[in-house]
DNA sequence: GGCATTATATGATTTATATCATATAATTAT
DNA sequence: ATAATTATATGATATAAATCATATAATGCC
């Protein structure tokens, strides 16, 4: 896969309200807004930022998929977010002011706005309803990141590769046939989320097939049986 | 341990300025905001707040430590984050109106502040300031737990356990004779931390023992073998 | 102060999962 | 198209760590 870098167009299609944290400002904060974006177009693979970078601005992904991953020990790579379309990236680091922790990269092809650094920060600063929608994301991943460290201490690699298709379907949804998760991840990248080896998780996605909890076709996959999913992801109620 | 609840007492003594977040406010504002906080004195053991309640303050630890626990899976702990004098706790759910999804227990005997709900967001929504520390306070916890995901994700129990020491003590560093850390934790609350049984916790720490890189006297663990220490935990650089 | 309970310790056994190995299928490049 | 590379698949083996078991030490309790 080339990285070429993105490549720069214009903002006319994209609406940068759609993006959830911005849809608490006003028609002349919005437009305002769009005066200080720049759009731009990623290939599938490309790194919208890159570990140890400093921050420019924000990311708002109008259009397509994004991983947040991180090197790990032995250059293992760890899936530490998975992104879509609506939401914003690269806020962390931004906001306390360090480099980037780890790497966005586009699961396929995707459109994504940056804000100007200063500009948010101007933003946010005089409007504490979008600064809120900003620490509800935070907090949020911040949660998620929490339930992950539960769930990897304590549950086996099998459960949580349950977990972890109805995380994907969670996230991403059906495409229209109402039973195929809408993201591509190869194997090795659905394991450096999981927690284990590409093997194991070929494995167990093998044995959840022959069990008829899913059914895969290429990288796509399809949930057959929620509850048994469910079920063996051992989610409590 | 019996839990009898906090024993309320004034605030002559505690000065919640010290608290880290809050060095950014001026005199007058420090002087308004201990007229909305109320301190109190929680015995080793007590809850502060608990999974599941809804949060009336942001609380303040003036003195004591203080575990971030949660539920998980057949009723075990997960220690989600250790918390110091200075910090502050309870933050999350206060800004993103949910109900705590973790618990917070002393480890020693606390005094604790907590400064009214409406009062600390009128304070946040009027002072950028103190909102970016709190935004920095939550960025720092969301680094710190996606640290561990990859350290969950990517070590062995062994190594893991290695690191928590490390982390005890950059948490708590050492004590007068620079080598002890300064906090007692059961092996049981060590596994909850690291994801492993206690068995194998307590396993692992005589181990260190045996090899010198530590030296254990009841709950009190010192730091004989730094250098040794680091390795076994496989910290890159 | 002695009894009950809980924490720590350590041995024996089992098991989940990593690792190593090899094969086939699917992409990508030439 | 064909070769080269990479991804997926599956078997065999090794091993770290959980679990089960029992003993001793420490702590809390009446």
């Amino acid at each position: 896969m080339k990285n070429n870098g993105p490549l720069e167009t214009g903002c006319m299609s994209c609406n940068v309200r759609l993006n959830s944290v911005f849809n608490v400002l006003d028609n002349d904060q919005a437009k305002d807004l769009s005066l200080h974006k720049s759009c731009a177009v990623y290939k599938k693979g490309q790194y919208v930022f890159a570990e140890n970078g400093l921050p420019a601005g924000l990311f708002c992904i109008n259009s397509g998929k994004i991983k947040l991953t991180t090197t790990g020990y032995d250059g293992k790579e760890q899936i530490l977010r998975l992104v879509k379309s609506g939401d914003i990236v690269g806020y962390r680091a931004l906001l306390s002011n360090e480099r980037y922790h780890c790497s966005a990269v586009t699961l396929e092809d995707a459109s994504i706005c940056m804000i100007d650094k200063k500009y948010f920060f101007d933003t946010i600063t005089s409007s504490p309803k979008l600064m809120f929608e900003v620490v509800k994301k935070m907090s949020n991943d911040l949660k998620v990141a929490e339930d992950h460290i539960v769930s990897l201490s304590q549950k086996s690699v099998r459960e949580r590769m349950a977990e972890a298709l109805l995380f994907l379907k969670a996230t991403y949804g059906f495409e229209e046939d109402n039973q195929t998760i809408n993201v591509s991840l190869s194997r090795e990248e659905i394991a450096d989320y999981v927690g284990t080896s590409t093997e194991s998780c070929i494995r167990l996605l093998s044995e959840f097939n022959n069990d008829k909890l899913i059914s895969l076709k290429g990288k796509k996959i399809s949930i057959i049986n929620l509850q048994k999913l469910i079920q063996t992801a051992n989610i409590e109620d």
